[in-house]
DNA sequence: TTTT
DNA sequence: TTTT
């Protein structure tokens, strides 16, 4: 358990699907969705506004995958600490292909589910929905959100 | 411009009351405000529900303080990135004493208002209040949020 | 188990002394020290290059406190990860004081020595001394740095 | 200027290769290389330790890129932040492929080159050369490690 | 002093 | 595919 180096991630997005969630035969649990990230900026010369999407394939393990199942819909506003993870693959060919993911592990990562706050009027306050949870050994009950 | 070390900190959290904004003689502008974070946990040995809130001291200065007096009030959300740094002053009695606030600079530090999405029902689409600068060079007719 | 918001720091710095390392009654450990991280800049009027360093007190509970005393000494460079803390005190006087701390706990916390390789010659390749560890339930065999 | 999200990578790693850096015709510069991060744990099954590298490929542009260029070479230990951006291509065969990255930009990514310093003995201090500017309008005289 |  |  000794690391040389550091792999983070920290993302601030909207799920662009509801999470797919499957359960494992090994009673493991992977959530997996993608998010958007967004930024935009006044191009110098054209002086035009410019705008870039990226999005980020998020794999989740853990109580965080079931809380993300479970509370995270398309839209969703999350921030989420992760690191990053290249996946080797074939195609139908045959050949190599990778692809990066942004993997949430129970140690280390993280999930919190943002918003839920109506932020104009506050006379009808609603559930509150932001959640974390950073630890596998979490028992159901403990998640209280 | 050199730097020895990394200096950095992120925060989510609710503001504890309106940003108090300060516009200084040679135009500079700082705002300051509180937030805070907070987390619950079970306690092994009671097997109560414990809770901690944490509260911050935000000072922020340049185009991201005029932002935070606009768009930022008590109860908002946001993510900050900015930096620690402990000031010294005198209380009364002329003894030494010290503050450490987060810091938010043009250069490296970061604020968006989260949230402003209704999570429950997505028929009654609002404006969007997130926002982002991390410039001081911003022209006000950037800030299209 | 349930959070609302994120508090993280994260620093590289130097430490300005030996850590000091208690061994609580109940088995726990703690460790202290406090970490440099400085920057430099050109002031724009004077066209002095100007410096600041800023002090951080860190406060490391469980496995990394132990690994802190055993392989962080004074000066060494360090990535660190954790929360910040202010901890309410009584001076002499009885008057309440303030001290914000940086803490790293076993869940959400790291920490890794950093350097440890000659940058200038490589002709004499050292023993990798870069560590970390997140989880108290490390077996003290599972540090081979 | 306004942006809808965070979107931030933070490694600490040791580069594969000398950086590449490229001068292009409108005068910006741009480096790339690739960082590896490794972590090791205890295998709870087999009570193995397992092993496991993960390669970044990172892309600098602007000041940080001559840094690099200068600074940094094949064993280097670096500290970075940027953001994750994923390039679409076509192979030879004319299918699309994609290709995620981390990219530094002058604002809002860093890039500090760590240790210098030897571990062991302290006898010898050596000339600092962690480094790091954030900024494309630092002046070359500006990088005094 | 926030938020649920 | 998200969000404003």
């Amino acid at each position: 358990m000794a690391n040389r180096g550091i792999n983070k991630v920290i993302l601030v997005g909207h799920l662009g699907q509801d999470p797919e969630v499957r359960y494992m035969q090994n009673g493991n649990v992977v959530a997996n969705f993608s998010i958007a990230t967004s930024e935009s900026w006044k191009d110098k010369q054209t002086n035009e506004t410019r705008d870039r999407t990226e999005w980020h394939r998020v794999i989740i393990f853990g109580k965080l995958a079931e809380i993300a199942g479970e509370y995270c819909k398309k839209g969703s506003q999350v921030y989420l600490e992760g690191q990053l993870q290249t996946r080797k693959w074939q195609d139908q060919s045959g050949q190599d292909r990778y692809t990066t993911e942004v993997v949430i592990n129970p140690i280390g990562g993280t999930l919190q589910i943002l918003g839920s706050r109506d932020s104009d009027s506050h006379q009808q306050p609603k559930p509150q929905t932001t959640a974390q949870a950073q630890h596998e050994e979490i028992e159901p009950d403990d998640i209280p959100f």
